[in-house]
RNA sequence: GCGGGAGUAGCUCAGUGGUAGAGCUCCACGUUGCCAACGUGGUUGUCGCGAGUUCGACCCUCGUCUCCCGCUCCA
């Protein structure tokens, strides 16, 4: 795939109704994109597959849809409020932007003792460099700073190797804020969730008792959640607004290891299953530095884009920090009384956590092809017929001698069971590759033949074949076809 | 946030300081009848948005928004 590809990724997506940008009319606004009537149903597959998989098919996972709004400490026990945000600060010289904790990371002791003269409460005693580099990140971000601390401290860009001329630092905060209520005061502010895990989280206790679960069980959610990125972009790969699908198991702590192996090739198996071709998938260990603060070990599952490799799913042993969190912020304490040990235990937590958006964008990805047909370009999104919006096409082959009648009739049959499509404009031939970039895996043509001997033709999208049934076995084909 | 490229019909794009075009698509009718066939007719644009210069701006200037690529960033 060219370098292009993501461009035509993007008209594809726009000319046959997968994805528009949102408020075009107005200009668009960046990095929100709203699904057509074909991506809805693509998307929807996806969901639906993914619920299935994870939920309905096993005995100890169950389901469940918390609210987008949550009490705002939801975020403080979570860690969120602390951790959820960047400090970042500009060199105006050399344009370069830094993470502030990382720029100071690579600084010398004399540049860090200057900047902590200028912080506040500064006969603290300091464990280690680290922490010190903590003190001296957030108390500066907080600090309503007035003159160019960073500059008069002389903290070198390691871009240029010199003193930069920087901004002071701003906290970008990853989180969106929202008011709740009629006044607009500062003690409604709530946020839209960043991950739905914590919905889930929260409710531990009311799912064990209400659905009888044992350790080790799951709970499983899929909905939107919103962070509000510094940089975003390729298309649906980073947005503000995003759908997540999340699963946390809980298991006993002896278990974790196995357990986070296990759903990591569980995981991996789903993006083989719902068609993603095996060699653009990679299970990739995360290093220690790249961990996030509520995990011990994790796994991310990448796809390769024509951007480069980048994350679909991260799979996370959480440990007990959530949990531990709730209690320690909540006065209902979220505990599991193991009635095997006979104990009040909490318990360790490995979590799947998947983009439905990016499952979408990969699958589009992954199915685009260009191919030559007798000279001709054709467009053929190979989707997996179980992901593809449309699972077949119905097609009279004139529009006379009754053919558009019976195709009718087919078409109402095969529409109380799949997604179907009836289209009588224009030539067989353009009607059949409108179907290929809209990715429909089966074309029934009805014919004269089918005058004759009630036989269809059903034409497969991938190789262009076709092969004769019987009319009224077309409904239990597509069925043995989709299995 | 920086640098580069782009924004004109649904798509791909051309265009000129004097109120806009092509190909494809789409729709209708006719014809044909299995892989973007043909004929005739037809729909569609505040030329991304806002200012400025000008008698007059799609075109020049400034600002702004959006997309793509590369950086930066992404617990």
């Amino acid at each position: 795939m060219d370098i292009k590809s993501i461009e035509k990724i993007v008209s594809l997506s726009k000319r046959r109704g997968f994805i528009f940008q949102s408020s075009e009319i107005y200009g668009g606004l960046a990095s929100t994109w709203d699904y057509g009537p074909l991506g809805v149903e693509m998307k929807n597959n996806i969901k639906n597959l993914w619920w299935q998989d994870i939920v309905t098919s096993r005995r100890n996972v169950v389901g469940m849809d918390s609210a987008i709004l949550m009490h705002p400490e939801v975020w403080e026990a979570s860690g969120h409020v602390e951790n959820f945000h960047d400090p970042l600060v500009d060199n105006k010289n050399t344009k370069k932007r830094y993470r502030l904790d990382h720029l100071l990371s690579q600084q010398k002791d004399t540049v860090l003792e200057t900047l902590l003269s200028f912080c506040t409460g500064t006969d603290i005693q300091f464990k280690d460099k680290s922490e010190k580099l903590s003190f001296i990140t957030n108390t500066l971000s907080e600090m309503n700073l007035k003159e160019f601390v960073l500059t008069k401290s002389k903290v070198i860009d390691p871009y240029s190797g010199n003193v930069g001329d920087w901004t002071n630092p701003r906290q970008f905060n990853l989180m969106l804020k929202t008011s709740l209520g009629a006044v607009a005061d500062s003690s409604d502010d709530t946020y839209l969730r960043p991950e739905t895990a914590q919905g889930i989280f929260v409710n531990f206790n009311n799912v064990v008792t209400t659905a009888r679960q044992k350790l080790p069980f799951g709970i499983a959610q899929l909905g939107k959640a919103f962070r509000n990125e510094i940089t975003t972009g390729n298309f649906l790969f980073r947005t503000r607004e995003f759908e997540q699908m999340e699963m946390e198991y809980f298991i006993y702590p002896e278990d974790a290891k196995e357990q986070l192996e296990y759903w990591s090739q569980e995981r991996l198996n789903w993006y083989k299953k719902i068609g993603v071709r095996e060699g653009k998938l990679r299970l990739r260990p995360h290093d220690k530095d790249e961990l996030a603060h509520y995990s011990t070990a994790c796994y991310d599952i990448e796809y390769e884009f024509p951007f480069g490799w980048s994350e679909l799913e991260g799979i996370a042993d959480r440990g007990t920090y959530d949990l531990d969190q709730h209690n320690k912020y909540a006065k209902k304490k979220q505990i599991y009384f193991d009635q095997v040990n006979n104990q009040h235990i909490v318990p360790t937590v490995i979590e799947s956590s998947a983009g439905v958006d990016r499952t979408f964008l990969t699958c589009l990805v992954d199915a685009y092809r260009e191919e030559e047909v007798k000279g001709e370009q054709r467009i053929v999104l190979k989707l997996s017929p179980k992901v593809a919006p449309i699972t077949c096409a119905v097609f009279p082959l004139v529009n006379k001698n009754g053919l558009p009648e019976i195709s009718e009739n087919i078409f109402t049959e095969i529409q109380t069971e799949f997604s179907a499509f009836f289209d009588q404009g224009g030539s067989i031939g353009r009607r059949y590759r409108r179907q290929d970039e809209a990715g429909t895996p089966y074309g029934i043509t009805i014919d004269h033949q089918t005058l004759e001997d009630n036989t269809v033709t059903l034409r497969d999208r991938d190789t262009m074949e076709q092969i004769r049934i019987p009319a009224d076995q077309a409904l239990s084909e597509l069925r043995k076809r989709l299995q």
